[in-house]
DNA sequence: TATGGATTGGAATTATTATTTCATATTCCC
DNA sequence: GGGAATATGAAATAATAATTCCAATCCATA
């Protein structure tokens, strides 16, 4: 009886992690079918939770049996056993993103006391996150890195709600040594500052509903002037959108009448880190 | 045959949510034991997608006749298919919320082009409200906002990465009618500002690592005229620290070298509005 | 309290599914 | 290139699980 365990050394994943942990380090040494089978099982494990035996093994383009040996020399006793931590992995992950915000939204509309706002935000945060993760077109992102790494100097423009990320941007492009400058000044120097640029200077533009008169009559006049404009704005219908060359449209959730920034930040990070790899790259190539 | 379909009006579930509101409705005219299914169903739908009718049954005490027939009744043709709207809510619900930041992360560090680099920032900024979400110690929340509605005028003090989210504050302050000082003239006129506080006022203040020299300077002074300060900082090692009344710290991940603020913006925010709620709060107290 | 209909329990039956077996093919090593 | 070890395919078999059926019970109503 005892014996037998000899064969058993190597211990029986009981949960996802270390059998895929398993599974990965053999890779290598698995026969052709049954790599076959791990492949599929790791791409699809939803299907291993729910299928049977012959619907896995045609669906990876294998015999039953081999799914079954792909098991024992795992180390468990047949398919059902290595089909549980498949389930298992289902039952325990956590709650799902949507279900998670769900319980956030519920607990900062109906909790008390401030740590619901707290949670209000927390959950905007996410959900816009979530929703320009889904939405942002990788074209646009790579045409407006193009157009704004080919700038002299960057000029960003952004009032009010956007500022924040206008200086944010302006921040990050100082310590990449991009030449930028911020037009915020109070003293009204802006439609000065804004007749220096050319064409061969970039704008990026960030304006939200109720858009800045100021920001949208800075836009017209610095397009009127030829610089490309890069956008960043809530709807087609925006006054911005029609000025610039690429725009984004970014759909921030809100709480409590404020609305989150952080797409917003998270798109205005990747132009600018963007803008400083390409330059790189660019400098390299000519060099070389 | 068409004439068997007249029974079948009730169009079959297929999804979860029709299932669940279907059951909820029906609750009150079904029989004891079926009754007792539906309960069961409804409260531990992992048992109904994973179980089979027997285990099923035995759990929820009935027997496993029972169990099909509370499928029939609610127009599949039997347990499997009910069962199938109970898996198939299980393969449809987003994966967790740590594998799709692994998977983000994934993305970022091994994705071509710059797409890779916005989802580098988004997994950033997940992972920060993700963390602040666990971290954050609400009765800290409470005593910072306090602390900040009993002041008269509320300043703002931030440098450099920090200086973003403090004019998204003053921001938020304007918004609530709230009295606020920015501090971040560049004319050099901050000693000045600071100079007018008094221990009737509070202090907002915001700094990381490496820590705006200025920012601690004027901390530092203004603490010294006893005005309480409220901290966001990073490691109870921060020089803020050991001048704030009530510290944060928060955690931001970061990406390329540059940190998120998601974290930071919505803990900003959560104060903001938490000042202007209290501040209501307490006046209609006053008038009443 | 008797009677009909609905509901339930439990075993028998049927269907489905996992596993085993064995013949065949492939690979690896001498 | 030959032979042993290993891997694979396909069908047979065993196990398991879903479903059906019928008798027993419950419940409402006359």
């Amino acid at each position: 009886m005892s014996l037998d365990r000899a064969t058993m050394d190597e211990r029986v994943p009981r949960d996802f992690e270390t059998l895929r942990t398993t599974i990965l380090e053999r890779r290598e040494s698995l026969p052709k079918r049954i790599a076959q089978i791990a492949a599929h099982a790791l791409d699809n494990p939803d299907d291993i939770a729910f299928g049977t035996a012959a619907s896995i093994a045609a669906s990876a383009g294998v015999q039953p049996s081999t799914l079954i040996r792909f098991a024992q020399q795992l180390g468990f006793d047949g398919f059902t056993s290595l089909q549980q931590v498949f389930r298992e992995r289902l039952r325990e992950r956590n709650s799902s993103y949507d279900e998670r915000l769900q319980a956030l939204r519920v607990k900062a509309e109906g909790g008390a006391g401030h740590r619901s706002i707290f949670d209000g935000f927390v959950a905007a945060a996410s959900t816009s996150l979530n929703d320009i993760s889904r939405t942002l077109d990788d074209a646009h992102l790579e045409d407006a890195i193009s157009l704004l790494a080919k700038a002299e100097t960057i000029y960003v423009l952004a009032k009010r709600r956007s500022y924040p990320v206008a200086s944010y941007i302006a921040y990050a492009l100082g310590k990449l040594k991009i030449r930028n400058q911020l037009i915020e000044s109070a003293a009204g120097l802006n439609a000065e500052m804004i007749g220096f640029a050319t064409p061969a200077d970039a704008v990026i533009a960030i304006s939200f509903s109720p858009y800045a008169p100021a920001t949208i009559e800075e836009a017209r006049s610095i397009s009127e002037q030829g610089v490309p404009i890069v956008a960043i704005t809530d709807s087609s219908f925006s006054p911005l959108a029609q000025f610039a060359k690429v725009w984004f449209e970014v759909a921030e959730a809100d709480f409590a009448g404020f609305r989150s920034l952080s797409a917003t930040m998270a798109l205005a990070m990747a132009l600018t880190v963007g803008v400083g790899e390409k330059r790189r790259d660019t400098g390299r190539k000519r060099k070389g």
